[in-house]
DNA sequence: GTCTATAACACGATAGAC
DNA sequence: GTCTATCGTGTTATAGAC
């Protein structure tokens, strides 16, 4: 039954690599040992490590997505914001495609770059939907810009993932999330009774 | 003149680069090439590459806690808040300090992330020192909690250098913190004049 | 304290048989 | 496609003279 082939087990394994110890730091050797593929065919499939990584990075962002389009989902937009913000992560492993941004070997890399840089532009765009939709909806004041504050939310995010994996303990990534939500909650426009006497 | 002495042009050199590379991907003759510091005097100072990562990872903490005591400083708490988020920083280059959790040998080593631990707490600290004052000047709602927000606050700075190396860019690292800024003013009690109908 | 020489091992890849 | 063997280089030191 060769229904899982060596090249996507390679894939798979090099993308668990990626997110455990990043790119720098996963040897051809680590991930052969992990697959039980071997060296003959790891060089028949991927020529190099970066070939490799490349593949395994695409697949990483893909996993991402699903996630993504949730935000761009039915319902009340302060529902989709919460659900989104609050989904359960282990904060301790971190983002698997934020990550890549901290290994120099990646960030010096266009081509390894490329694909980080697509995902979190996805990323935003999906926040800046959610994020008018409540602007629109009347949940969030209309001074507040959606672009801008998308990004807020992804930094909260991955900012949240730094905090905890420095105290080894998921709380500041949690009390960082709840913290912009509260945020978010509190820079809801007026009350209709506090509305009708600005006469909107 | 030895006014510079090997010791600390090593352990110099090691912070540049650490803050540059991180720490797996710096190896002992990146040092010594940058430094001009030969072999033996190297090792004489640090027997192992860690023991000299130690001393430099302490020196990058240090360097960041004057900026934090400002955020306890004089002056009124909301525009120390702003100070210290608007302050100048170099988004491409990341933090000398946060950048280290994502590096898995400093991760897995508690004696090199305790640094990284306790700068975090003392950064912390000065967050829910200015936003308890905040609180207190009436110049955020007292329903938000400092301690939550303090975390909020700091992961949106490392979580903006993470978006803007991700896109090579300093812009989404200054919209995430501007962002985050408008929401604590849109976050501001209400005025006196909505207040009173309220009946506080 | 600083120098040069050397060592043991891992990394990233290549060669060529099957 | 997969196997084993090999290669050149870099890493992280250690040894011992000065």
């Amino acid at each position: 039954m060769t229904v899982m082939e060596s090249r996507q087990l390679l894939i798979e394994t090099m993308s668990e690599l990626m997110w455990e110890r990043g790119y720098a730091d996963t040897s051809p050797r680590d991930v052969r040992e992990r697959s039980g593929v071997g060296q003959g065919s790891m060089y028949h499939h991927f020529p190099t490590k970066r070939d490799l990584a490349v593949a395994a990075l695409e697949r990483n962002v893909a996993d991402l997505l699903p996630a993504v389009s949730e935000l761009d989902g039915p319902g009340d937009p302060m529902a989709r914001i919460e659900a989104y913000l609050m989904r359960p992560r282990d904060a301790l492993k971190g983002c698997k495609v934020g990550r890549m941004t901290q290994d120099p070997q990646v960030r010096e890399d266009p081509v390894l770059l490329a694909p980080v840089a697509r995902a979190f532009a996805q990323v935003h765009l999906g926040w800046v939907k959610v994020l008018r939709a409540a602007v629109a909806a009347g949940e969030l004041r209309t001074d507040l810009d959606p672009e801008r504050l998308a990004h807020t939310l992804m930094a909260v995010l991955q900012g949240g993932y730094v905090l905890a994996i420095a105290q080894q303990d998921p709380g500041p990534f949690d009390a960082a999330r709840t913290g912009v939500l509260e945020l978010l909650r509190a820079a809801a426009p007026a009350t209709t009774d506090d509305r009708h006497k600005m006469g909107e």
